[in-house]
This record gives structure tokens, C-alpha cells and sequence, in this order.
DNA sequence: ATTGAAATAAAAGACTA
DNA sequence: TAGTCTTTTATTTCAAT
């Protein structure tokens, strides 16, 4: 089912769909330089393998009526993989939890949170995540702005940066 | 060129397309009820009108080789506007920022970097991030694994969590 | 595995209500 | 502003290389 290895047209199609993920099947194949049907089947292979998780229109938050966007910082109490598992289990039950990340060091996670105002996140915060089982402390750092938000991950560098030329 | 206010079904189509960014407007339209051409109309419109900012597929980061995913605390020695402008500036041209938000007090900046392995992270860091102009400080922590990842915003909550009732 | 052509389906537009 | 009808364009399947 897995494709064994990707090629370059694989990843020009991955490159082309995180930037633009309605651009039609024949725009696509132009651009890549193969034409529509492989290219749909390529585009197909690629989603039912796993390497595309979903198609995702990005929204404008504040001009939503989102005017609150929040990194927390979350220790927990326990560090036992059910705990931590369980807790992720849990914020993925929380809609306000946008992303939900696990990290070395004395931080156990961090979360994106988003809310409609400070009210929301308040009420959120104080009667959700902070008395959740096993939450130690819970550390929140509001964002101002967002000076940038690339979709996924950088193709396009070399490879391998150039150790010596 | 903005709409004034977005009804219930716009709010609808956005957060179906947020979920599927590539439904189809027949399925999108059947979905909230009314027929495809003014279900079109009405993308097209939340399109031209900033709410809906773009289309990106969802790759799967790690099969695809992105084995490192790191948050950063930046803080930089000048908060002058002038100066914070320009760190965003610089990071938009950094590849492998994938996000970059302002915060409020002693970190005054959070990036989401990824990158294939801690060799081409820790040449990042130490010959582009740190060395960059005004950076005072640079504190990171690597991502152990995802527990969650949701697209965008939280609609569907209660609009105002009742207060009483 | 790609191409080129045919059939199906969706999107875009004109018009009506 | 929504709905119906029509045209255009894209997607999908299939035969052939």
C-alpha cells in the first residue's frame, strides 16, 4: 500500500498541493510536466498512502471572530506513557486545543489554543485545562500577532546542506 | 469588497472547507442545504473577501523525512516596531520557520521549525537564527511527538458559553 | 508507466423568480 | 439572494503504446 520511495515528480506534487491544495489535476500535471491521468494517480497514491492527510482551507481567525490565539506551556504530574497518552486523548476532546505537542525537557506539552476572546480562554483555561487529571502547571503566553504561517514542512532546500565546495 | 456579516451558512461552508478543503461544491452545497451555484457564489466570495486565506494539503511530515520538529523562544535585544518588523520580515525567509508568532512578555517571539535532522536543525540555528541581527536569545525545545494537529478554528462551540442557566 | 481519447461529472455563467 | 438551465471545463476511465 505504502509507496516504497517517492520520486521528484512525487515531491513536486506534495510541494505544488501544500501551497495551493485546489489547484486542478491539469494545472497540476502541467506544472510538474507529466500529463492529468498519471498525475491524478500519482495524487491518489499519494493520499491513500498516507503521505497527504487531508485537504485543509485556511481561515482568517481574527476577521472570524478568533481574536485570542495562546501558547500553554503543560507539566504534568506523571510522565508514565498512559498518562501521557491519556492527556492527549483528552485535549483531543477539547476544540479550543488547535495543536497539541509533546516535548523534552521540563515541559511535557505545549498547546495552540484558540478562543474568541479572553472570556472564552479565561472560562477554557480555568475550568478545563488547568483542573484536568494530572496537570501540574500550566504556563500561557498570548501571541500579539502571527508573523508568519507556512503551510507544513520546506521542500525546496538542498537535500543535504553543502558541507564544503 | 468585505461582507458585512456571514450568516450561518457561510459559517457552515467554512467549516466544512476547513475539514475538507477539497470537497466538491455539489457535496459542499448538499451539505449546507442549498443548490451548488449559489453555494459557489458564496466560496467565491468568503475567497475575495479574505475569510478564506487559501488551500493547503496536509503532508505527513515525518515519512516524508522531516524528522525534527522544534519550537524556539526568541528574544531579541530591541522591541522597537522598526525592529520587531524586521525579524518577521527575516524569518519569512527562512525555509525552515514554518510559523512565527509574537508574545507578550519575556519571549518575544515563538517559531515552529522543521527540518529533516538535527544536523540541518543545528546548522540553522547556529549559522542563521542565532547569528541574525538583534537576537538576544534563543531557547529550544524539541518536539517528542504530535498529539494533536486541527485545522484552523474552533467554530461549532457555544457562541458565548452560558453563563447560567 | 505514460499517453491520448472518450465518458462522466463538476464548475461557471446566463437568466428567472 | 436562491434556483434552473446551459455551456464550459475538469475529472475519471479505458484502450494503446
Amino acid at each position: 500500500m505504502t509507496k516504497v520511495k517517492l520520486d521528484d515528480i512525487d515531491v513536486q506534487i506534495l510541494d505544488h498541493l501544500q501551497s495551493d491544495g485546489r489547484m486542478t489535476n491539469v494545472d497540476l500535471a502541467r506544472k510538474v510536466g507529466i500529463s492529468a491521468p498519471p498525475c491524478l494517480r500519482r495524487v491518489r497514491a499519494l493520499e491513500e498512502s498516507g503521505y497527504i492527510k487531508g485537504y485543509h482551507a485556511e481561515v482568517d481567525a481574527e476577521a472570524l471572530g478568533f481574536e485570542v490565539t495562546v501558547f500553554a506551556m503543560v507539566g504534568l504530574a506523571s510522565q508514565a506513557e498512559s498518562d501521557l497518552v491519556a492527556f492527549e486523548e483528552r485535549v483531543r476532546n477539547m476544540p479550543l486545543v488547535r495543536e497539541c505537542w509533546m516535548l523534552n525537557g521540563e515541559i511535557d506539552f505545549i498547546l495552540k489554543i484558540v478562543a474568541r476572546d479572553l472570556a472564552e480562554f479565561q472560562g477554557f483555561l480555568t475550568r478545563e485545562l488547568t483542573p484536568a487529571p494530572n496537570v501540574a502547571s500550566v504556563k500561557t503566553s498570548f501571541t500579539i500577532r502571527n508573523g508568519k504561517h507556512a503551510p507544513g514542512v520546506p521542500f525546496g532546500l538542498p537535500p543535504r546542506p553543502a558541507r564544503a565546495r
